[in-house]
RNA sequence: GGGCAGGUACUCAAGCGGUCAACGAGGGCAGACUGUAAAUCUGCUGACGAAGUCUACAAAGGUUCGAAUCCUUUCCUGCCCA
């Protein structure tokens, strides 16, 4: 077993640290490596959103590197810690979730991850079994191997304590709680986003502190959702998920902004000629659309075969570019001779929310039949057998058939 | 336990007795433009309606012709003192 073949450790090295921010330390890794071993790299995926995207992809490829490399990629589900909530990098408290709750949530969140993971050399865990059997003479133990000070070194603590902001007692109790997975695990490295920093390095020391052997850290680059500006989250509504379909996929790659384009190159795809493309973009001579097109298409392929990305890229030119309406829009069959007002139409089928946002937005005069942009806002439909086309913004299409 | 400062729409943040469905910014949506669902510019952004009406400014009461604005109590947050 510990005479498996790995990779040459200059090679190794390589590997891991392309893309990184930290990685503390390489010495230290080298040496561990040098072991012969395979590394237990451990990875905390937080159940509290259960929706994957591109963001968690970034460091979920690297923990894939080290499946590659032949070691073991631990993961570890806090469905525990999901009862807290994280709150690195936020600024307020998080909503704690119940232990259902976050089950359900680990569930959906391993289906997604053996997209980007391999499921040789995966091992998962779920952190309640060990944290959910502490005792809170255990509990206030663990809380006494770390200080008030030490906690508030935290950039996002420190902030908020300086702002006055509130910070619960039990925030406190997170980087805690992460730490000793680490510990249960006898973790080698543990990866994160670079907004785990802090998180890590508590696992470091709480690992000296039971006399293991402390694990390496290593950071990624926090991958920016669509808007190009805040981390690519659920909650901003700026991410790109893995459920999404391609053409999903494709739209929302392609509401980047230019800036961001080389940054989803570089941590989002695969791609080995970045360095290219790097020149490319700052050189100008290429319409940066073309090369976003190109972008859409590589993340596409990770998640869905090659003619997925083709297929996506020709809709997008139909119905954006040339501004054709597609062929495949959903149908809704209606009576024969009843006529229906627009703005009701639009509220039952979840084109728009409220009667007054179809009517805003046919005052702004998103919305139209036929092509024939709609101005009253009383305006009524009567479908025919050709189906009427009703169109609200720029992409939401529906057929209205008499049947 | 005492003192002080706060709680306003998705978020931040004005308003401090009538002209407030509530300035401004961000976000979101839409329109124009464009070889981009980039950038830029413009409009909209409580609900229902024809005008207009109703529900909203932590919660509950109260003062007033009239309250987000004043008073009381309650809940929540921060700071200082103990």
């Amino acid at each position: 077993m510990s005479t498996k073949n790995f990779p040459p450790l200059n090679e190794q090295m390589d590997a891991i640290r392309r893309g990184t921010i930290d990685l503390i330390n390489e010495e230290e890794l080298a040496k561990k490596i040098s072991k012969g071993r395979p590394l237990v790299a451990k990875l905390g995926a937080d159940p509290s959103s259960p929706d994957l995207h591109l963001g968690h992809a970034v460091v979920l490829g690297k923990l894939r590197t080290f499946q590659d490399l032949g070691h073991e990629a631990h993961l570890i589900v806090g469905d525990f810690t999901a009862m807290i909530g994280d709150p690195s990098g936020r600024s307020k408290t998080r909503p704690m979730l119940t232990v259902e709750e976050t089950r359900q949530n680990g569930k959906t969140y391993i289906e997604q991850v053996s997209k980007v993971l391999s499921n040789d050399r995966l091992v998962v865990h779920y952190n309640n079994d060990w944290l959910g059997r502490l005792t809170f003479p255990d509990v206030i133990k663990l809380a006494g191997s770390y200080t008030v000070s030490q906690m508030l070194e935290r950039e996002d603590f420190h902030k908020r304590f300086n702002e006055e902001q509130p910070i619960s007692l039990h925030e406190f109790l997170y980087p805690l709680a992460q730490a000793m997975d680490s510990v249960e695990i006898r973790s080698d490295i543990e990866l994160g986003g670079t907004d785990q920093k802090f998180n890590l390095l508590v696992g470091r020391e709480l690992q000296r502190h039971f006399d293991q052997e402390p694990q390496c850290i290593l950071t990624m680059p926090l991958l920016e959702g669509t808007d190009g500006v805040r981390k690519m989250s659920k909650s901003y509504g700026n991410s790109i998920n893995f459920n999404d379909s391609a053409d999903e996929m494709f739209g929302k790659t392609m509401s980047i902004p230019d800036s961001a384009i080389y940054k989803y190159f570089l941590l989002a795809t695969k791609v080995k000629d970045i360095a290219e493309i790097k020149s490319v973009l700052e050189s100008g001579e290429e319409n940066p659309r073309n090369i976003k097109v190109r972008l859409a298409q590589e993340i596409i392929r990770q998640f869905y075969d090659p003619s997925a990305a083709d297929n996506a890229l020709q809709r997008f030119e139909q119905m954006f570019v040339k501004k054709e309406t597609p062929d495949d829009i959903e149908v809704l069959l209606l009576p024969i001779g009843s006529e229906c007002v627009v703005v009701d139409l639009m509220v039952e089928t979840k084109m728009a929310a409220t009667k007054s946002e179809a009517r805003r937005l046919i005052q702004g005069g998103g919305v139209s039949l036929n092509g024939e942009k709609v101005s009253n806002e009383r305006a009524t439909l009567i479908p025919t057998s050709a189906g009427v086309v009703l169109k609200v913004g720029k992409r939401r299409y529906l057929k209205v058939k008499s049947a």
